[in-house]
RNA sequence: GCGGGUGUGGCGAAAUUGGCAGACGCGCCAGGUUUAGGUCCUGGUGUCGAAAGACGUGCAGGUUCGAUUCCUGUCACCCGCACCA
């Protein structure tokens, strides 16, 4: 069923098709009614628990648990307890308070709110981030950490069309079963700033980044903010420039002497958003085109699987390539693991070579390579079947004889290339993989010239030459390159060694040493003296690979025809997306091109309609053209508005592409530093406060990130780095990727998933419904039958529970498997914490006034140093270990009820990780305020240091005995200890001590014959 | 093919600079509490062996008095990229 318009967006703004739309609503939404509707939604209630209420009257178990779970959540929310202040502005109640404690800004990848609601592996890392918060606030640090929702999104729009319902409407309540979820797990998040992307303040937030990156160019004369070169700038900078004549125009003529579309055109060609036509994944399965990224490596769509087709259409992009060499470089600057950076620099990919121009009839056809040194031995050119010069090149009759192998049987070159070409056009990547093996391809029927030596080479076009790299066109050099070595095989080219192998090479290949490449039996790519390199003004011959290339490149330049250069495999980023549920462009068009709205017209709504559905088409068909949801909405998208550029009321098409996704998690973390402000991207007091000098202190997420978002945040805060808005070079300045946590699914005898709770484990093997089932691993979800949702938990266990068992599970980076029977160990462990303070049968306290002995202060300092020493660096599963030892040592100890002075830190170190559990005991132990700020326990070192230690007697690198000796005994102490042990005594009785090794602390060894 | 990572009990895993391998938990075994099951509590649990002892951190070497840790080679699995000139 669809309902009305106004159903749709229920208190939403109207938008009409004209400027109204464009200007401030009169009324905000304001975040406190978010709060007291969380209040509203706490805790189901009375769930049936799985530890049995069968016991003591005040055990805790999962009522107990339930019951104090609810009450301190809802007590937080009511004092506020998370709300972090700010500076200035509207949240900085509270800031005069701690304004001389360190900041610490903790973030988690927001999640996206699916349908299928959180299950147990998505909280891990906000578990994580939660204890590590919480540590450091009770360590005095004033802690930002909230969570968003980056809610626009393709699953979202294609639950719409399944239903018929809004995508809006789907996507809030999906969000608030997520908080919901999130608020039950007891995270420490500051409510006030829990925003999702689509809400109204975040799309004009959105809208006003995407602005100031499209007003602006990239300078590659100007200084950056660190001091090097190229950074961008205002537009009106570069008007400016070409306006008094400091810059020259690319025909030479006079600024003044242009006419205003055609100085639009050229400024809107510098802009760090622009349109061109660019070759594109077309998906015709999703009716969208997609970014490079979101394809996969067998050339499908990320989502949906479909085939992908490389087409040219002129489309959105971002100029991330400006910044490839800053995004690079500044990789040195950021506390991130080693293989996220690696990732990051491959997928850049700079590579350095140089640019050589070979002349040809159709112009200068120019080429990238690595290996300018090799240039005496191209002897053919290659172009990309889809490169611009194609046409030009291609002749109306092959040339006399021939090779009949270069035709591809066709009667002329136009032919032959055209067929290639559109060949070429309907491959999916997928099918262009599978052929990969083979090289194909076809002559233009003309001669290129190889600038060094002057010899004709022929020019062939061919996929293995992508368009979407260096020039798309490359020098063949067969001798030195495998893939045109294959090529040059198959189709008679002549192949030239310029590079001597050393004989080794052709002793592993078992052929004789020759210059004669026709006996190689693959190219040979590495180093060696150069040969047959030289002509009247230059000669290589003898000369290793990096002087010829160096002495390649200085002649290149002084004949005119290339220079040394640097490429990289990054592309600009493309940023439009032929889809309903995203933020429109603020951009408009007049019968120029395309304007930006001004930032005083924001945000521009995205139209209520009940016609969202893009066009999708059959998967396979390579030649549909894609359709905008937005396009159809003819009232919307012919708008009439006074931009105040003095032009008045005029009628604009509106922009009906979309943002892709990426778009709202760029910069997401400016706005929780000001979720409420609305004039401006951020307040330079709050911003410098919390990103301090590296941006955000720790970013936690999964690895599958690595190298889309990361890299498209890092490039959008280059930009607003360079333009002043924000003062870090980097977003985030320590990254931590969480490992995943997968669970075992089961299979019956037709391959079917049954399922996994309902398995029964028999001595390893598995049983379901009396039969036996194959046991698999993988991904929790329900498309396995592995699902396994933190609500079940919490409701079988407690919150606490959930969050001790995941945090002990092992190493946070590394994935492990889910094991709901492992979960009662966690809860055993806060039953007995419980029982250290509480009395189970009377519920009253049983902490005593006894002075603790001196193996009780050592083991609880020990615990505590071991815990403090972990938590910095996210090992938060051993602390758990230790904090067992110490509370298995007060309930054997003190079976009765332990000294106030070992079981108020005991609380305090469990603290971060079962916070409900800890303000229970806390309150219970006479503390009326929350401890959520108390000062963590501090080790004293007087307790670290033990008079004694025990250390091992080796006979032969064996151990033999264990010695009790002082601490600081040295050597010789050692030895003559070790000796007087009668078991020691025994084993060297008789036989002749060589050597002894005695560490003082560490061991004694003797070596004996 | 290129680049990166990981291999330790039945399972998840511990082990600051090389110095008692297996902390802690699950599971399992035994006992206690309980009307019974479950819960909860106590003890045991790397392998072989009755024991003494021997063996043991993917495999093979090396360095060292001593190696999970350092070096060389190798195998297996996982991840990223992949006709990038």
């Amino acid at each position: 069923m669809r309902g009305n318009r106004s159903d749709v967006r229920a208190g939403g703004p109207e938008v009409r098709g004209n400027g109204a739309d464009l200007g401030r609503p009169e009324v905000r939404e304001a975040w406190p009614a978010r709060l007291v509707a969380w209040s509203a939604m706490s805790d189901a209630g009375s769930s049936p628990a799985v530890t049995t209420p069968g016991g003591p009257s005040f055990r805790y178990n999962a009522r107990l648990a339930g019951e104090i779970e609810a009450r301190w959540q809802n007590r937080w929310d009511v004092e506020g307890t998370f709300n972090t202040p700010n500076p200035t502005g509207p949240l900085s109640d509270g800031f005069d308070a701690v304004a001389a404690a360190k900041k610490l800004f903790v973030m988690d990848m927001f999640p996206y709110p699916s349908g299928a609601g959180l299950h147990v592996g998505h909280p891990l890392g906000f578990i994580a981030t939660d204890v590590f918060a919480r540590f450091k606030r009770m360590t005095g640090y004033n802690v930002l950490h909230t969570m968003g929702f980056d809610a626009y999104g393709l699953p979202a729009e294609q639950h719409a069309v399944a239903t018929g319902q809004h995508p809006r409407i789907n996507t809030e309540s999906n969000v608030a079963t997520y908080r919901r979820q999130l608020r039950r797990l007891g995270l420490g998040h500051d409510p006030r700033r829990a925003v999702s992307t689509t809400d109204r303040d975040f799309l004009e937030f959105t809208q006003r980044v995407f602005l100031r990156i499209f007003n602006a160019w990239f300078d590659s004369e100007a200084t950056n903010p660190l001091g090097g070169l190229g950074a961008a700038r205002h537009i009106d900078t570069l008007i400016a420039s070409f306006a008094d004549g400091s810059r020259t125009t690319p025909d030479g003529r006079a600024w003044s002497a242009m006419t205003e579309p055609e100085r639009r055109t050229l400024v809107d060609s510098y802009r760090l958003v622009y349109s061109a036509e660019v070759p594109v994944n077309w998906c015709p399965g999703l009716g969208t085109i997609v970014a490079n990224e979101e394809v996969t490596a067998d050339g499908r769509s990320d989502r949906g699987n479909f085939p992908v087709f490389k087409r040219n259409m002129t489309q959105w992009l971002m100029r991330i390539t400006a910044y490839s060499e800053r995004l690079t470089d500044d990789l040195d600057l950021v506390d991130w693991p080693e293989p996220v950076r690696l990732m990051q620099r491959n997928w850049i990919g700079r590579s350095f070579g140089a640019r050589v121009n070979f002349a040809s009839a159709a112009g200068d056809i120019a080429v990238f390579t690595t290996r300018p040194d090799t240039l005496f031995g191209a002897t053919f050119m290659v172009l990309a079947p889809e490169h611009e010069l194609v046409i030009a090149l291609t002749t109306t009759a092959w040339p006399s004889d021939t090779d009949a192998r270069w035709t591809g049987g066709h009667a002329t070159p136009a032919t032959a290339v055209m067929a290639y070409q559109s060949a070429a056009a309907s491959k999916s990547d997928v099918d262009r993989q599978v052929e990969a093996k083979t090289k194909t391809g076809v002559f233009t029927g003309s001669f290129a010239t190889n600038p060094v030596n002057g010899r004709p080479v022929p020019v062939f076009i061919a996929d293995y030459v992508l368009m979407g790299y260096g020039t798309g066109a490359i020098m063949a050099v067969p001798s030195g390159d495998q893939r045109d070595f294959e090529f040059a095989r198959q189709f008679g080219l002549p192949i030239e060694a310029t590079i001597r192998p050393p004989d080794e090479w052709f002793a592993e290949h078992h052929t004789p040493p020759s210059l004669d490449c026709a006996t190689w039996p693959t190219a040979y790519a590495a180093d060696g003296p150069a040969m047959n390199s030289s002509n009247e003004t230059l000669s290589l011959d003898g000369m290793g690979k990096a002087d010829a290339i160096a002495a390649m490149n200085s002649w290149l330049e002084q004949n005119g025809c290339g220079h040394g250069t640097v490429q990289t495999k990054l592309r600009d980023w493309l940023f439009s997306r032929q889809r309903y549920w995203g933020e429109p462009f603020p951009i408009v068009h007049d019968e120029i091109g395309p304007i930006g709205v001004p930032e005083s017209m924001l945000p521009v709504d995205l139209p209520d309609t009940d016609q969202f559905a893009p066009r999708s088409f059959d998967p396979n068909d390579a030649q549909s053209e894609p359709e905008r949801p937005l396009d159809r909405l003819t009232e919307w998208k012919n708008a009439t508005l006074d931009l105040g550029d003095g032009r008045g009321m005029r009628t604009y098409v509106r922009e009906t592409n979309v943002m892709p996704q990426w778009a709202g998690s760029c910069t997401y973390y400016l706005r929780y530093i000001d979720p409420t402000l609305v004039e401006a991207i951020t307040v330079d007091e709050n911003e410098r406060y919390w990103m301090g000098e590296r941006g955000v202190d720790l970013y936690v997420g999964g690895v599958e990130h690595a190298v889309l978002h990361l890299l498209y945040s890092r490039f959008w805060h280059k930009v607003l780095f360079d333009l002043g808005v924000v003062g870090t070079p980097e977003p985030f300045g320590r990254l931590f990727n969480q490992g995943y946590i997968q669970a075992y699914a089961y299979t019956d005898r037709r391959g079917m998933y049954v399922e996994a709770s309902d398995v029964e484990d028999r001595n390893g093997e598995f049983f379901y419904e009396g039969e036996k089932v194959n046991r698999e691993y993988g991904k929790i979800g329900k498309s396995l039958k592995n699902m396994v949702s933190p609500d079940d938990m919490c409701e079988a266990y407690g919150a606490d529970t959930l969050r001790l068992y995941e945090m002990s599970m092992g190493p946070l980076e590394q994935s492990k498997p889910w094991d709901t029977r492992a979960v009662s160990g966690a809860h055993r462990l806060l039953q007995r914490v419980w029982r250290v303070v509480v009395d189970e049968d009377s519920g009253e306290s049983r902490v005593t006034d006894e002075t603790a002995s001196n193996d009780d202060l050592v083991a609880l300092h020990k615990t505590i140093d071991a815990v403090r020493a972990a938590m910095d660096d996210l090992r938060v599963n051993t602390p758990i270990a230790r904090i067992t030892e110490l509370t298995n040592h007060l309930t054997s100890t003190y079976p009765n009820g332990s000294p106030r002075t070992l079981a108020e830190p005991l609380v305090l170190l469990i603290a971060p990780y079962a916070p409900h559990l800890a303000e229970e005991l806390w309150s219970r132990l006479g503390h009326p305020q929350s401890l959520i700020r108390e000062p963590f326990p501090v080790a004293d070192v007087t307790y670290l240091v033990a008079d004694t230690v025990e250390i091992p007697v080796q006979i032969n690198g064996k151990v033999r005995a264990l010695l009790t000796v002082a601490t600081g005994a040295d050597g010789a102490s050692l030895e003559a200890a070790a000796r007087a042990d009668a078991k020691v005594a025994a084993q060297l009785d008789g036989k002749t001590i060589r050597k002894v090794i005695a560490v003082p602390g560490k061991l004694v060894n003797f070596l004996v014959s």
